[in-house]
DNA sequence: CACTAGATGCTCT
DNA sequence: GAGCATCTAGTGA
């Protein structure tokens, strides 16, 4: 069951959709992810060289990044590319298909479809927080990223990454089409380039 | 439904 | 001290 997750960053978040991440009893189907590329992304946190927070971006793929931002929230990447490389997949929505409850007592009154809807409540959801910095995701620990038996995603779409206030314009956020766990938020305010489909 | 504003604290300059 | 890879509650239609 190797996952090669060394490739370029953008191929490798669409593959991303559908697989489990799972910590503990709860479990999230991922419908929403974006690449970001560390030293080649004026987006990326890691484009501006290794700091104590990105760190482990550099190190080797299959870790998990865990950030805080907006004083309340923290998201979950993907660490990927080969050790000294950065570039990571930002973990943005999914669905809670195990430990429905844990998650929305954690969450509190939430709809079980938002209950990962958004990169902030999906960390929330999972209980994922700057504890599990650097976890690895494949070796079977107690968070773990998993495919699925059976068929992949239909229909896979892209557009540009939401919330950030460069590169607006690169469409590297990527989701399953059509699926009502996906995000609705709106790209940053910041962000002027136009993107049409 | 669409849109706005405020909360809140870590990280890097 | 400024700026965030955000979310929620509030308003107005």
């Amino acid at each position: 069951m190797s996952w090669d997750l060394t490739g370029p960053v953008w191929e490798i978040a669409p593959t991303l959709l559908g697989a489990v991440l799972s910590h503990g009893p709860v479990g999230v189907r991922l419908v929403e992810v974006e690449a970001y590329d560390g030293a080649n992304d004026p987006a990326s946190h890691a484009y501006r060289g290794r700091t104590a927070r990105n760190a482990v971006m550099f190190g080797p793929p299959g870790h998990l990044y865990v950030y805080f931002t907006y004083g309340m929230h923290y998201a979950c990447n993907v660490a990927c590319g080969p050790d000294g490389v950065a570039s990571g997949v930002l973990l943005r929505a999914g669905e809670v298909i195990e430990g429905a409850e844990v998650a929305q007592a954690r969450r509190g009154n939430s709809k079980v479809r938002d209950l990962a809807r958004g990169p902030g409540r999906l960390a929330q959801a999972l209980g994922i927080d700057r504890s599990l910095n650097g976890t690895a995701l494949l070796g079977g620990g107690v968070v773990s990223l998993s495919r699925r038996p059976g068929p992949g995603p239909d229909r896979i779409e892209a557009g540009p990454r939401v919330g950030v206030s460069v590169a607006a314009d690169v469409p590297w956020r990527f989701w399953i089409a059509g699926d009502p766990h996906v995000s609705t938020y709106k790209r940053s305010p910041r962000a002027a380039t136009d993107f049409t489909r």
